[in-house]
DNA sequence: GAATATCTTGAACGAACATTCAAAATACAA
DNA sequence: TTGTATTTTGAATGTTCGTTCAAGATATTC
């Protein structure tokens, strides 16, 4: 007998920025080796493949980020409050130079669809659930009356996910910290004013 | 003496479409061989590598799109009404299941952000001089009374840039008709109501 | 029509890749 | 401590990649 090695999260989020950094096909089992401090054999007795470990980083991305996201809004300030601080906190994350500014999600989407139907499939269900818990957000806000009564709230989600989408890959050639922030509150304007 | 026996904006073209296919890490020499019908020798006696055939077909690609942005707003219609054309026809574009639903630019800058400055730098070029495109067809409707005189022209681009973009990332996950056009009524609305 | 300059062809190359596997190391049970 | 089951290790494997280059093909020139 002999006890378990390594731990799993902590090389699930090395992993996931590796794959953040460079992109899942640029990323080399040498590159994952120097992240994780695996082994190639290590990495495939435990995850398969390399494709396998794409796939527990994923599922470990959407572990992280849905508690994260539940911690932007577990106080009890007005929800559009509340979605003002996660969209202002968007801006930074996009500022900022290392590989969070990434979304491992849209990442990988841009460049595997069409290429990996199971993965595709995979990112596509969490975005869904992201777009999902801004929906509820929304519902929020509306029975708390700081949205009129007649707004679709499935709508505002799609259309605030559109944006900030579009943020990120906007960020990719301009960081700049004034003209994101006016973009960012413009949107919010659009969509909560 | 001897000329050149092919047709370089056609292999430009067909390059484009296999590097917006595949991205340009997965694209292969064979692959390009295949889309293009040169032989690898000819491809790097025209083009030097395949980073090469790549920044030839960033420039092509750049070209065409000006002349198509050019036909949308070369009528003596309104302002707004081009502009809206163009977006309504973007929508469409989304929702072909061919490579046309993907941009060049952006598609390389996901994935070559940050990996390549020079490319990075070219496409940032390019965006931005499409966003100028833009920022002049917002003062042409200010001029012509479509929009009031308080209007910031250039960050209506930005706007309207960013909601493109995430736009084309949206239709990836949620290919729908009337979802993809309900967000692009609400930008189109957003920015000139 | 011969000479020549250029392009085309595709086989060959080393490098880098994901993956495998047998040997070495190690922790636990006895 | 000894035996054993499991993990860790990293060199070896076969494949695929971008790239090269010498031989063959062909248009142009004289």
């Amino acid at each position: 007998m002999r006890n378990a090695e390594f731990d799993r999260e902590k090389v699930l989020r090395c992993a996931m920025t590796a794959f953040m950094d460079k992109g899942y096909g640029k990323t080399s089992m040498q590159d994952l080796k120097a992240a994780t401090g695996l082994h190639p054999g290590s990495i495939y007795c435990a995850f398969e493949n390399k494709r396998g470990l794409l796939l527990a980083a994923l599922e470990q991305y959407r572990l992280d980020r849905s508690i994260e996201f539940a911690a932007f809004f577990a106080d009890e300030r007005p929800a559009l409050m509340q979605l003002k601080a996660y969209i202002d906190d968007l801006v930074q994350q996009c500022l900022s130079c290392d590989s969070s500014q990434a979304c491992l999600l849209t990442k990988a989407l841009n460049e595997m669809a069409e290429q990996d139907a199971e993965v595709q499939q995979i990112i596509a269900n969490n975005l869904a659930a992201w777009q999902q818990a801004l929906t509820q957000v929304f519902e929020r806000a509306k029975s708390q009356g700081e949205l009129t009564s007649g707004r679709d709230c499935e709508h505002l989600a799609r259309y605030l996910a559109m944006g900030i989408y579009g943020l990120r890959t906007f960020a990719h050639t301009h960081p700049n910290a004034e003209t994101l922030q006016a973009l960012a509150d413009q949107l919010y304007h659009d969509i909560c004013a």
